[in-house]
DNA sequence: CTTTATTTTTAGACAAGACTAAATCTATAA
DNA sequence: TTATAGATTTAGTCTTGTCTAAAAATAAAG
């Protein structure tokens, strides 16, 4: 098994996310809009990923990942997450700014530097955004029962255990609302008329609106 | 100043490297032993450098770094030593292990990143290797007086303070012969007829040829 | 079951970074 | 000072990953 150019990591990773959502096949104007790419780089591509059976492809009729592919994908994602926790945890950056930077670590081969780094950080279950963090065998711990916080009943309690949505920029608006993982939460109110809810986030009320509360993830206590 | 690839980098680093051990300017063939490819491939990168205005040069005349070439190459020196004290210091590396890793890890892209990293790291000075590292602004603390091995009198009481060679093999010997920085060492014999000598290190008497010797260096106590 | 719209693939080009082989410049020795 | 060895550059090719434009396959609608 030779090395993947970061490209082709690129590419891995966003055929698995994309076969995550909308399960499997993987079109490729899907991928090429994931890839911010053309459509016909991205057959080059998938026919380069094919010829090292990291995918299953077949003409006009989108990929999957094979088995193998699905390591090397958990991988990099593991990789990610363990430097997303780094940066969060031992060197102070906000989890609204490590996306980038992971994205260039996750690169880096050395099997050693993957699996110290886990053990320095305590093999964390799940990183700075509530994703969970692949294990050495590549086993994702899976979660409790989970809700979206718009799925949540009125004066239920819960608490905030991951975001659908990683960008610099939700990030940001959750940290204006004091928002963060492990946050208590209850929804007071809801507005019919737009689905925004009023929300009670460690004793202060908020009001989110529908496509807020639909990227939060949280737990009943 | 735009992004550079990381070929780009290496072959700044390289030039620095060069033009510190022979002085510029630097040939076209010793970039190309270096650089471990052909001259041709490094004429292609000399102009490409050259249009960048980080080095300096004259056809058939090699090449020098420009000031703006000189920084660049100090930002990845201090990188790449940083990135070899955090592996060593808190992954528990071995000094030998950490040149390929920090290689990669250097072309990371992130001030932040860099400035955080050497705030966990305490600001080190020195790298596991005993190099210094330059400041984020790119000053290098210099060393007071120091020898190799083999310039050190007979019974005159010293300090292992580096190595002038950072391969896996010889860090492996002076593993194997406990010889590390800190280790106090002190000449006790020199064998004329092939300049090898009989060292005191940390109470353990060793036999080390004149390679070795001239690659240990030491300050007196 | 055709016709049309959409998706996907092919064909041909390009830039970066490398290579080989050939040409050219510089320096050294007779 | 000229012949020639050694260093350096040019010319032309290759691979990776990208692009545009055009062709082909599939899906959807009448």
């Amino acid at each position: 098994m030779d090395q993947l150019t970061q490209s082709e990591e690129n590419y891995i990773k966003a055929i698995y996310s994309l076969q995550q959502k909308t399960s499997s096949p993987v079109g490729t104007n899907d991928l090429a809009d994931r890839m911010d790419t053309k459509a016909s780089s991205v057959t080059d591509m998938i026919k380069r990923l094919s010829d090292k059976k990291l995918i299953q492809y077949k003409k006009y009729k989108g990929c999957e990942l094979t088995d193998n592919g699905m390591r090397t994908a958990l991988k990099l994602i593991r990789k990610h997450r363990l430097w997303e926790t780094f940066l969060v945890e031992k060197l102070n950056f906000g989890w609204d700014e490590v996306h980038e930077i992971a994205e260039q670590l996750e690169h880096i081969q050395s099997l050693k530097l993957t699996d110290q780094l886990d053990k320095f950080l305590n093999y964390p279950k799940f990183d700075p955004h509530g994703d969970p963090i692949p294990d050495a065998e590549g086993e994702i711990q899976q979660r409790e029962q989970s809700f979206k916080l718009n799925e949540l009943a009125m004066d239920q309690s819960a608490v905030v255990i991951g975001v659908a949505d990683s960008s610099a920029s939700f990030l940001r608006f959750l940290d204006r609302h004091k928002i963060n993982l492990g946050s208590s939460i209850c929804v007071k109110e809801v507005y019919e008329f737009d689905d925004s809810r009023e929300i009670l986030i460690n004793d202060e009320l908020v009001t989110l609106s529908a496509a807020a509360t639909s990227k939060i993830t949280v737990q009943l206590v």
